[in-house]
This record gives structure tokens, C-alpha cells and sequence, in this order.
DNA sequence: ATGCATTTGTTCGTATGTATC
DNA sequence: AGATACATACGAACAAATGCA
């Protein structure tokens, strides 16, 4: 039997660290650790896992930084499992954005697949309630446009786009498409502010958005699974077909054309 | 003018390991740190921010997990910036569907429009090296039922099979389609082996499934993406259509349909 | 409502194995 | 081959603030 804990050993197998991240991790996965459970204590997990209260930190401060739980200062009920979020996947599709690694047709690709199946699912699944507060979020994008738009308007206007597109994935019943799409429409946004949003007729553009939403609600409303669909392959391909390579923009009117949509205007 | 650190703050405002984490974090998103280059060594990282040695290695260690630099031991040049990665967002992904009670039909329903994207592309960008590795998936499909398939062959035939699919993920060059694809194939994988897979016939079902595979690769070595995108969706409501409930049923026959597909066989 | 005990956040010091120079 | 420098890991200490009796 080896020395329980070589004090000093430079590059072990795996970290000190590590074998804790990991198994909270897994537990967390398992179920076994829920929302709103506590941890032990920095200290008591010293004692249970043989290793120093620095080993135990670091574990505790990656565990942080993937919002899995949270260690609030002196608080001897030791740190907490926290809610489930999107946050850490956000934050990672946000740095691979900013770096370049991940491109604005992969994101534009992805998004046409997520919002169209997202339509279609909402056009069999809303209720009339539902139908209520979309025709609300478009009377707010109009209102955003009443003054002449400024940069809060503009907020404003996104706000109101994104709210439009949650409440269809929430209609449509499918928690994936729902998480999934939120995190997607976020990343494309903060993509295109930084590139060709700038230079655009900005009150042309939300015209035409404001009149692609009142056709996509007018579709689910009508139970037109098909045509709701259509409608997002469609306008997402003529937002963004001219910014990206030829290739990309292919592959883009093959998701257009396989259900039957029409490319152009 | 306030001690310059207070060696025992209990909460401060910003802990000591945000600010280096948030200092790299951005000098990375903002480009003036590329892959490749090096970070000042701990103990340098001490001195420029003015803090105590656990804190730089607590937000070395998130900044690791994060897979944004990478510390070797006894390297004097220091922390290394890793090449950009789908890792995080892949296990913040796989994190969020494993803790998120999902049910068979969203799971499913996610998997068809994914896999049938991801076919659909892939006709389009496949390459012949592509192609023969494909086939050679299938060829280790056929090899694991020449026995009578026990146990470990179910294992392989399973891992062949995602094999085939991660190459079709690949070949369509989008890297979300990919990083989600993965994540939602294996979380299906899970779920059915914890439910109908035990009471089917396996025999039956692994030679189905390898007819279906071949009748995709021919549809990509014709570059037909949307029979290729079509099969996905057929085979995919074929399997699973019987274990739905009737509403969830028909969202899966609306996607088949919606691209020309037909339900039954 | 008050006081005590506990816990966290932080820092400093020390030992050790290893890779680079 | 030796010396240096580095990262890993452990332990102890202090201030502040929380939770519980």
C-alpha cells in the first residue's frame, strides 16, 4: 500500500482537487445532490476526502464557476447546490464567439433548425393564452418604434424579439428546444451587434421583423405547423444569407428547400 | 485611503480570484492573448496583482476548467493559453440534460431535427475520406452481430453506431450541430437502455438499424441531402413513435412530414 | 435581542518531486 | 550532472460576519 497522500507529489494522476470537483459533479448528475442541498463544510470536507483545505477551495471554487453550487461567506451550513441554469453554457458559446472559434453561420444554421422546430411545435401545442401574449410581445416591438429609435429603444426592441421567440418554445412544450433555443438566439444577438448590425437601415429592419412575426403568429394561431416553420427557415435566410460564404449559404437554402420554402424578397 | 488588503476580508466586494480570472478571461476574448501564448508564472502572477498564492491558483484552477490555459508542472515559462475548445460547452451541455428531467419525446424529438440537420449537411460537404470512413462504421456494426451478440457486443455495436454519426457531424462542418448532436445521443443512448431496450428483440433491431445506416450513406455519397435529412426523421419516428403519448406522436409525424417524408413501415 | 461558536476569505510559511537550464 | 525554479500540496493564522442557542 502506497503512502496515503504523498505531500509533495508534483504531477499526480489526478489532482487533489479534482477527485472532489468530480464527485460532487457526479453526484449532482446522478441526482443524488439536488438544488438547495447542502455541501459539508470546507472543513469536514478536508476530513472526508484526506486532502488540504487549499485542495478543497480550489475544487469548490470550480464547482463555482460552473454554477453548480455556491459558497456564501461565513455561513457554517456549508456552501449550497444550486438551480440549474444555462449560465455556464452561455458564458463558454459566448467565448467561443468572441474568439472567433465558433463562426456566424454555424450559429445561424443552428438557430433556422431550433426556431423552425420550434414553430412547428408550438403551432399543435398553444393554447389561446399563449396566442394572447405573443400578439402582446409584437405590440411591444411596435411600441418601440413610436419614438424615433434610440439606443434604449433598440433594447427594448431585442427584449420584446426574444420574449416573442420564448414564449413559442415554451408553447411548444419541449424544455431542449427551450433552453437550447434561448441560449442560441442570445449568442446570434450578441454576435450581430458587434458586425453588421451598425451599419444597417435599423427602422427597415424591425419593420420587417414586426411584419415576420405577425406571419409566424398569424401561422400558429391557424394550427399551420408547416407553414410556421417555413416561415423561419425563410427569414432567417434572407437576414443572413448575404453575410456568410457560399458554401455556408448552400447549406442554408437546403434547409430552406427541404421544407418546401422559397428563397428570395 | 483603505488598507491595500485587508488580509482577512471576509466578502469583499469582488473575491481576489475574480479579478485574475476575469483580467485573463477578457485579455483572451479580446484577442491580446492568443492560443499559445503564456501567462506570467504564479508566483510572477502574485506579485502584478497583489495577491496571496492560493487565490492565483484558485483562479488558475477555474480558468482551467474553463479550458482556457493549461499549467503544466515545473514549467518557469508558465500557464499555457489552450487552443479553443467545444469542451466546456459540451459538459455544461451534458451537465444541464442529465439534470433536467427530460422526457423520452423531448429527447427524441430534439435527436430528429439534430440528426436529420446534420445528415443533411453532411451530403453536402462529405468528402471521400469521409465517406469510406462511414462505411467502415457500418463494417463494425456487421462485425459486432456475427457473434451471437451478447453483452460487450451490444457495447460495440452501440459505440460503432455513434461513430457513424459523429463522422456525419463532422463531415457537415457545423460544430454546434456537432457538440449538440453528441450530447443528445447519448443522453437518448441512457434513457433507453433504462427502458425499452431489455424487452425488444435485439437481433431484429440492430439489423434494421444497419439497413437504415446503409441507406444514409448512399443518400450522402449521392450528396441527396434531403433524402439524407429525410431517412433521419423516418427511422427516428419509426423506432420510437410506439413509446409516445398521441400529442407528442404527432409533433414527431409534423417533422416528418414537414419535409416530405412518410410515416408508417 | 445578545453572545458565542463556527465558518469563510485571505495570507504566509514549508516541504517535495520534477523539469529546464 | 548539478543547480535553479516551478508547481503541487499541506498547515497555521487572522479578521469579519453569519447562524444558532
Amino acid at each position: 500500500m502506497t503512502t496515503a497522500r504523498p505531500a509533495g507529489a508534483a504531477t499526480p494522476d489526478t489532482r487533489a482537487f479534482q477527485r472532489i470537483v468530480r464527485h460532487v459533479e457526479g453526484a449532482i448528475a446522478a441526482g443524488s445532490l439536488k438544488p438547495g442541498d447542502r455541501l459539508p463544510s470546507e472543513r469536514e470536507l478536508v476530513d472526508r476526502f484526506g486532502v488540504a483545505r487549499s485542495s478543497v477551495r480550489e475544487a469548490l471554487r470550480v464547482l463555482e464557476s460552473l454554477e453548480l453550487v455556491r459558497s456564501t461567506a461565513c455561513d457554517p451550513r456549508g456552501p449550497q447546490v444550486q438551480p440549474f441554469s444555462t449560465g455556464p453554457v452561455r458564458r463558454s458559446l459566448a467565448m467561443l464567439t468572441s474568439t472567433q472559434a465558433l463562426s456566424l453561420p454555424e450559429l445561424v444554421q443552428f438557430r433556422m433548425i431550433v426556431d423552425a422546430s420550434a414553430n412547428l411545435m408550438a403551432a399543435i401545442r398553444r393554447t389561446d393564452a399563449q396566442l394572447r401574449a405573443l400578439e402582446r410581445s409584437i405590440a411591444r416591438m411596435r411600441a418601440a418604434m413610436e419614438p424615433p429609435p434610440d439606443g434604449a429603444a433598440r433594447v427594448e426592441f431585442s427584449r420584446a424579439d426574444l420574449e416573442f421567440h420564448e414564449i413559442i418554445a415554451e408553447a411548444g412544450g419541449n424544455q431542449l428546444i427551450q433552453v437550447y433555443g434561448e441560449v442560441i438566439r442570445e449568442a446570434v444577438l450578441r454576435l450581430i451587434e458587434r458586425t453588421i448590425s451598425a451599419a444597417e437601415d435599423q427602422p427597415a429592419l424591425m419593420l420587417r421583423s414586426i411584419g415576420h412575426h405577425t406571419a409566424v403568429l398569424a401561422a400558429i394561431e391557424a394550427r399551420d405547423g408547416p407553414r410556421a416553420s417555413r416561415l423561419a427557415r425563410e427569414s432567417l435566410y434572407a437576414y443572413y444569407a448575404e453575410h456568410v460564404e457560399p458554401v455556408d449559404r448552400e447549406i442554408m437554402a437546403s434547409l430552406v428547400l427541404e421544407c418546401g420554402g422559397r428563397i428570395g424578397g
